[in-house]
DNA sequence: GAGAGTGTTGTAAC
DNA sequence: GGTTACAACACTCT
């Protein structure tokens, strides 16, 4: 689920808490989690990390031994920070349905950790520490040297949201291709960040239907698609992201966006700019929103 | 209770 | 090279 700006969303809400804390123990509670990185503990104790970055949906956490760990969360990773004082008990899930305070909201009660779905734990000298959970185990944390990470951020296209996605590249790009605009946008390869989220979001707000062939857009289309694109991220990081169940920040906060969806899970309910019914199709393999009045 | 669907992405096949 | 289908997994929903 997490997207370009819920990635963001956890990495500024960890950042404050990590940076410059001694690791003094690794738990992993999954071995598919460290499936790339069998000996992750001995490589672990005793660093630091010296600042969190992010490009697209990775994160990146630099260490002081020059080698980074990065994650991806995937479907439902999700990185909890624990302060040491975690109240226990309560029993509640951490699928989200409880995590209801927004960004401004006092701080939501975390479960104590780790707990049925907690994959990896890192303790540090201060006794506060790092879990991550991840339901569907689709996620990872891979430890990688700096020429192991150079090939792997080469490989992403200019990130949305940013300067880097020039509106030249980007109507080149999109016209330049037959398949889907949903195939295209989501295609990490060519431009970084979209999800399944804020695709139909940003076709919704550029009035173009998601299954419409990138080569059929016109000049004005990829034009108004682009401005798109690079707003809805902008929007979104701005709110905290997108919640629906298992998406929260490090210290359990739902993101705002939900509050702002157009299309996305709306099927069956009134289009807000025209009433008509939005309509829910498979595009690109991918469950697909937009309106079939406002969207050509 | 069974089966379908789920926000990501890498891989294989066409 | 571009595009599409599917698998990875555990859960929720119908």
């Amino acid at each position: 689920m997490p997207e370009l700006p819920e990635v963001e969303t956890v990495r500024r809400s960890l950042l404050p808490y990590i940076v410059g804390k001694e690791i003094s123990s690794v738990t992993p509670h999954h071995p598919k989690t460290i499936r790339h990185s069998p000996h992750l503990t001995e490589a672990l104790i005793g660093q630091s990390f010296t600042a969190l970055d992010r490009i697209a949906k990775l994160l990146i956490f630099p260490l002081s031994s020059g080698d980074s760990l990065i994650t991806h969360l995937k479907m439902t990773g999700q990185f909890f920070y624990d302060n040491g004082q975690s109240v226990t008990g309560g029993g509640h899930s951490m699928t989200g349905e409880n995590i209801t305070a927004q960004t401004k909201s006092p701080l939501p009660t975390l479960p104590p950790f780790p707990h049925r779905h907690t994959r990896l734990s890192l303790g540090f000298t201060d006794g506060t520490a790092l879990h991550f959970n991840d339901m569907r185990l689709f996620g990872y944390v891979r430890l990688v040297s700096p020429s192991q990470l150079t090939p792997i951020v080469q490989g992403y296209g200019p990130e949305v949201g940013t300067p880097a996605l020039t509106h030249d590249y980007f109507t080149t790009t999109v016209r330049g291709r037959r398949a889907p605009l949903k195939g295209i946008l989501l295609n990490q390869k060519l431009m970084a960040g979209l999800g399944n989220i804020y695709v139909d979001e940003a076709c919704h707000r550029a009035r173009v239907r998601p299954d419409r062939r990138g080569q059929t857009l016109t000049l004005a289309e990829a034009h108004a698609l682009h401005a798109a694109c690079q707003q809805v991220i902008r929007d979104a990081i701005a709110v905290g992201g997108t919640t629906f169940q298992y998406y929260a920040d490090a210290l359990g906060r739902s993101g705002g966006y939900v509050d702002q969806l157009q299309v996305f899970r709306r099927d069956g309910s009134p289009c807000f700019a025209c009433g008509q019914l939005i309509v829910k199709t498979k595009c690109a393999g991918r469950g697909t929103h937009f309106c079939p009045a406002c969207q050509q």
